[in-house]
DNA sequence: CTGTTAGCGCCTTCAG
DNA sequence: CTGAAGGCGCTAACAG
């Protein structure tokens, strides 16, 4: 069963343009031409070196291609966890944008780390891959400016240009906490829970930011009227579940509770649940995203709806469109929506 | 702002091995060594060089070091609809194993159509990544196995291994259909929905063969037990939602549905609710999955189990072992479970 | 229309 | 320890 050639190797070397060449009794230009020019090739000739590939099994070499010149057919993506239900949606925007134009999509998770970012960068660019979706784990840009000057594209996906020399596509954070804060305040709730993520995460610093807007514009104090509460890393819905219990342990108990997304208010309905207290009578929770299965929770969850998959394929239509000869970087922004269902209610005073 | 070389490229060429050489005042042999032998290059030299290449911004060619055959830092990975949660869970454990091997992973949905795998199929060859992952799109493997030998390690996910000459990791998904149909005969139903996909997807076939066994088993006549529903694709809640029409519309009605995963679950609670059918105790409904939402859903969904995370991590694991020496191709098979929450419950006859 | 040639950037000999 | 040379597979010029 051995190999003829007595190479020991696993992987047995493919075929190269030269052999389709000898076999089919024509020069390598020849083959090349039939893979990338088939027009200036006779027709005979042409069936012939189609031929000899079959037979010999050949497959092009993407690497060589490459090297010679050819443009990447790899765009890479950095989202920060791609199992989340929102980042899952994004990236299948960006996936099928890609596919349209016969891109392949390389995805990464950086769980929010920056060590983690980075890495995953440096092996990008060494691939030099076409360009590079990233959802920055900090809001610190030069890094990616930087690379993106050295000549790999960068765009910023659900974070704003913020001055960088960037194209982003971005959603209206600081409205989308305000839509959320007024509706609960326009409900009555006088003390409300913010949950927010690992420090530094832009997105909901300026969620918080909207929050804290639409309290004082209410004449309300910031600073008893917002109680703030961080969910630890991983945002898994134990995890929140988990930290109902400092929810409720603050002092005087808040009414209400600002998830920043809703696998966490998920989390929070389930430790709701597990403490007795009802939705929405004893506890108003809104959530952010509107995944698939808000809707259908147990109360249904009023939330911020986001454009998953649109942001997605907004921002790899920019990405594809950073070779384009007159290119100038641009920001696109969506703005964010309240969806009220069951999850939120009218204060009940001397709950 | 016009770069000096006249170059009225978009993106300027990156620094070669050469221009740190030059930089350096070394051979490009030297620099290649303080790449991939740091050990055997003088300190200062080393230091040195070090220093020309972040000067003159240095980034290593992927593509010429694979050319001169070095291993690939990319795999890619095939499933039916990364947006599902899923198949986003089971990514997101393919992609962890992957990183700690230090690799990257191309993702890619085919909706389950086959011209769409074997298109990725080719670009994924012809960039020549170490190795592909695939939830086949249909049950004819022979192209999978092509592929593997012509040098393209092969990885079946969620699929058994059927004989091909390929690594595989399974579920039991008979065993699956079949506790799902237990839970419910045990509970005195005797006429079942099972709600599949698009034909011919082997894991639907196994789970519905699992009910049929069941119904067998349970001394029912399955032409009369069993109603065969399809969900056309895309398979999403709203589809899910309108396909309860259909269910409804059999006579005799149904009084309890299998369906084929969690997110159609959720679908026919939505469209159960619209038509104001009570569930369980009108209907008893049970998923498959057992996704992160499923347990806080309204009501609480009745599911089977898969091994999402740990599925991804071990299909990794096989493709990253099909380099070594003394490789043979193996199957790996996961056990499902039945989860009872809150969705099935007893008939209640004259209902 | 087809063949010849010269590299793309890197790494691995083999001499010094 | 460092330098010089060849070639991985492909394509763009140019010659025929």
């Amino acid at each position: 069963m051995r190999q003829d050639k007595g190479e020991s190797a696993q992987r047995a070397r493919r075929a190269s343009i030269r052999q389709v060449a000898a076999a089919a009794g024509v020069s390598t230009s020849t083959v090349s031409n039939v893979l990338n020019n088939p027009d200036i090739v006779a027709t005979d000739t042409r069936r012939r070196v189609e031929d000899a590939m079959s037979e010999v099994g050949y497959v092009r070499n993407g690497a060589a291609r490459q090297l010679r010149g050819a443009p990447s057919t790899i765009a890479g993506c950095l989202l920060l966890d791609t199992a989340n239900p929102f980042f899952a949606e994004v990236s299948r925007g960006i996936e099928d944008r890609l596919t349209e134009a016969g891109c392949l999509l390389i995805v990464g998770s950086t769980d929010v780390r920056v060590a983690q970012e980075n890495n995953y960068l440096r092996m990008m660019e060494e691939l030099g891959v076409r360009g590079i979706l990233v959802n920055p784990a900090s809001s610190r840009l030069d890094q990616l400016v930087r690379l993106s000057a050295r000549g790999t594209p960068v765009v910023l996906v659900d974070h704003p240009q913020a001055g960088a020399d960037l194209c982003a596509v971005a959603v209206d954070d600081v409205h989308g906490g305000g839509v959320a804060a007024d509706h609960l305040l326009a409900l009555g709730h006088r003390r409300i829970a913010f949950l927010s993520g690992r420090a530094g995460v832009r997105s909901l610093r300026d969620r918080r930011e909207g929050v804290r807007r639409a309290m004082t514009k209410a004449g309300l104090d910031v600073s008893s009227a917002l109680v703030d509460i961080p969910v630890p890393e991983p945002c898994t819905v134990e995890v929140a579940d988990a930290v109902v219990d400092q929810v409720l342990a603050v002092s005087p108990r808040p009414t209400a509770v600002i998830c920043f997304n809703d696998v966490v208010a998920l989390g929070q309905l389930r430790g709701l649940r597990r403490h007795g207290i009802a939705v929405p009578e004893q506890m108003s929770v809104i959530g952010y995203d509107d995944v698939q299965f808000a809707e259908q929770l147990s109360p249904a969850l009023t939330t911020i709806r986001q454009p998953k998959y649109q942001l997605g394929r907004a921002a790899a239509d920019l990405l594809l469109a950073e070779n384009l000869p007159g290119h100038l970087h641009q920001e696109i922004r969506f703005t964010p929506e309240l969806v009220v269902r069951a999850s939120t209610a009218p204060l009940v005073t001397g709950g």
